[in-house]
DNA sequence: TAATAAATGTGAAATTTGTAACAATAAAAT
DNA sequence: ATTTTATTGTTACAAATTTCACATTTATTA
C-alpha cells in the first residue's frame, strides 16, 4: 500500500500556509507551497489528495480551506496543556517561548530539581518534580518537554511516565527506555549540527 | 542502487558508543547498539558493512575501532569554528551550551542586533552582525547557527551568506531561500511538538 | 466560442529504505 | 575434539516513498 503521508510534511505545509495567509494570499498553488517548504509540487498534491483535500484544476487551493482541512487533521479542539521539565539552557529558552498558543498548546508549569530555579520570574510557575502528578491531574497534562541533563534524563523520564506523562519531547541525547505506550520525539541539536558539518565537508571535495 | 547510509543514524551510533565507552565497555554488539539507538540490529550491521566497518563474527565490534572508523567518516581533523547569530531565547541557550567541544566544534562568537545583548557576560564575545565578515575571516568560520526571529531570518541568512557562511543550522520556522551552494539544516521545535501531540491523539483512538 | 495555457489528480515506474532468511564464522560448552 | 550457540555479513525480498508521464479540468485569451 502506498502513501502514509508524513505528518512532518503536512505540518510544514500548515506553517507555510499560515505565513502566506498573513501576507494576504487567498489562493495557494502546489508550486507556491513547494517554494515555501522545499517539498516537490507533485508530492504536495499527492499528500493533499491522500488526505482527501482537493483543489481546483487550474484554480489551485483555497488557503482557508487548506488550513481548515489541516486543522481537522491536526487541530485538537481543546487546547492541550503541556509542562516543561528541566530549566537548564534549553529549558530556560522554552519557558520564555511565547509561540505555544499558535500551535494550540499551553505551557502550564515547569519543574526543576534546583529550588533556586523555582522563582516567580517566569510567566508560569516552577515546581519540584514531586508536584508533577498534582499538576498533571489538575491540568490534564499528558505531554511534556524534557530538557534535563543527559545523566538524569532516563530516570526523570521514568518518573514522569509514572505520573501520567504519555508523550515526551526529548532534548537529552539518549534513547529513553520507556513502556511501549509512551511516545518519544527526540531532538538532538548537536547531531543536527554535525550532520550539517559533514555535508559541508562532502561538498568541498 | 541500494544503501546510502543515513548520516543521522551513524551519528547516533557514535553518540551511543561514546556513552558505552564512558561506561567502560570494550565490545559492542549490534543488538547492544540497537537498544541504545532504537535502530534494528540488522540495519546497524548493514550500515557498518556498507561503510567498510567490520566486526568479528560472534565477537561483536570493538568499541574503540568503531569510534575510530566513525571518526574517519565524520571527524574533521581540524576543530571547526562556528558562530551564533541571534541571542533570543534559543540563542541565549546555545551560547551557554558547553558541549561543542565534544563534537569537535568551537563557538567563537555570537552576533545580535541589540547592543544591550553585546555584553561580556558570556564566554564568547557578542558583536554586531556587521562584524561577521571580519570574524569569519579571522577564524575561518563557514558554519553558523541562526536563531533570530522568523521575520528577520531570511534577510539575516542572506547577509550571512554574503559574508562567508556556507552552512546554517536554522531554528527559524521558515525555508530559507539561499544560493544553491549553501546548506541549511532546519530544526523546528514546534513542528516536533505538534507531531508528538498528533501521534498521541491517534493512539487514543 | 474555440484555442490555449496552467493547474490538479493519479496510476505506473523508479528509487530508496528496511526486513527476513540464512550462510559463515568464532567463541563457548560439553 | 565436537557440538552448540551467538554473532556478523549478505543476498534476496518487501515495503515505503518519490518521481514521471499524462489525463483531466478550469481559467484565460484571441
Amino acid at each position: 500500500m502506498t502513501g502514509i503521508v508524513q505528518t512532518k510534511r503536512l505540518l510544514s505545509y500548515r506553517m507555510a500556509l499560515l505565513r502566506l495567509k498573513k501576507m494576504g494570499l487567498k489562493k495557494a498553488y502546489s508550486h507556491t507551497l513547494s517554494e515555501e517548504t522545499g517539498v516537490s509540487a507533485v508530492l504536495i498534491r499527492k499528500d493533499f489528495s491522500q488526505c482527501g483535500i482537493r483543489g481546483k484544476r487550474r484554480g489551485g487551493y483555497d488557503v482557508d480551506y487548506l488550513l481548515d482541512e489541516l486543522k481537522k487533521l491536526f487541530g485538537r479542539e481543546k487546547e492541550q496543556n503541556v509542562v516543561l521539565v528541566g530549566l537548564g539552557n534549553i529549558g530556560s529558552a522554552l519557558i520564555k517561548y511565547e509561540g505555544y498558543r499558535q500551535s494550540n498548546m499551553n505551557l502550564v508549569a515547569a519543574f526543576d530539581i534546583d529550588p533556586a530555579k523555582r522563582t516567580r520570574r517566569y510567566s508560569v510557575p516552577v515546581y519540584s518534580l514531586e508536584n508533577l502528578r498534582e499538576v498533571a491531574d489538575a491540568f490534564d497534562v499528558s505531554v511534556a518537554i524534557l530538557a534535563v541533563p543527559e545523566f538524569s534524563a532516563q530516570e526523570t523520564a521514568h518518573y514522569m511516565v509514572e505520573n501520567g506523562i504519555r508523550g515526551i519531547l526529548n532534548f537529552a541525547p539518549v534513547l529513553l527506555k520507556l513502556p511501549g505506550h509512551v511516545l518519544v520525539n527526540n531532538i538532538n541539536i548537536m547531531v543536527e549540527m554535525e550532520r550539517l558539518m559533514y555535508h559541508i565537508g562532502i561538498r568541498e571535495k
